[in-house]
DNA sequence: ATCCCGAGGG
DNA sequence: CCCTCTGGAT
């Protein structure tokens, strides 16, 4: 894809969708957090039902820490990798109280040094939370940026590091919900929707396909 | 490279 | 049945 198309690509999503969100439901930093870093694996849909019968009941580090494991496990049993998405909660509310006063700490170092937090959790906290032009790079972002070659890479890391430096600064804040959103309800990893598709004249997939129908 | 791991869709 | 879902730790 060249800039010409990249931006053509964006503009094409933002008059689509002028403000993007994240689809997962918290009401405080600390509820994102949680809810990022269960959603590992996990569709949104599913982390919401969880985290809805969770922060009924805790929705503070101290609060999750006083329901213990089994607690914890019983309220988040319905997502994968439960037991360790619990043990990694837990420890990560031990620190965040021990450490950072009960906060959400602000930067990428102090937020990887969480358990169960890396990179991509962190990058979403930091755009989602903070307003930073992060790039979290997920399964939906890994494929589109594969996919259409906006920016093609081996690892998330690969294609995370070519967004931020394809992607126009002025749609940095928010492309990653554009991708997100675009990869879950379009560009699909099974069967891409490329004849409902908004932007395949600008994609190289969607473009391969009209060049092999001609 | 491998493990973790339930729900939903095809 | 198989694949996918806002990955991270070992």
């Amino acid at each position: 894809m060249n800039a010409a198309q990249i931006e053509r690509f964006f503009a094409t999503l933002k008059a689509a969708n002028p403000a993007p969100q994240t689809e997962l439901e918290f009401s405080s930093v600390f509820e994102l957090l949680t809810a990022v870093l269960l959603s590992a694996q996990a569709t949104d849909v599913g982390v919401n039902k969880a985290t809805k019968r969770l922060f009924a009941v805790a929705n503070t580090p101290a609060q999750i820490l006083a329901l213990g494991t089994e607690g914890l496990e019983s309220h988040i049993k319905t997502i994968g990798l439960y037991r360790s998405k619990a043990r990694h909660l837990l420890q990560t509310c031990r620190i965040l109280i021990d450490r950072h006063g009960g906060e959400v700490p602000r930067s990428r170092e102090a937020l990887e040094a969480l358990p169960g937090v890396g990179r991509k959790t962190a990058n979403v906290v930091l755009n989602v939370a903070f307003g930073e032009p992060t790039m979290a790079v997920d399964t939906h972002i890994f494929r589109v940026g594969n996919r259409t070659g906006l920016a093609p890479g081996k690892t998330p890391l690969a294609v995370e590091l070519g967004l931020l430096k394809r992607v126009p600064a002025a749609y940095l804040v928010d492309a990653h919900h554009w991708l997100i959103l675009h990869g879950r309800y379009v560009c699909q990893a099974r069967k891409p929707l490329c004849s409902a598709c908004a932007v395949a004249d600008e994609c190289d997939h969607g473009r391969q396909l009209k060049s092999a129908a001609a």
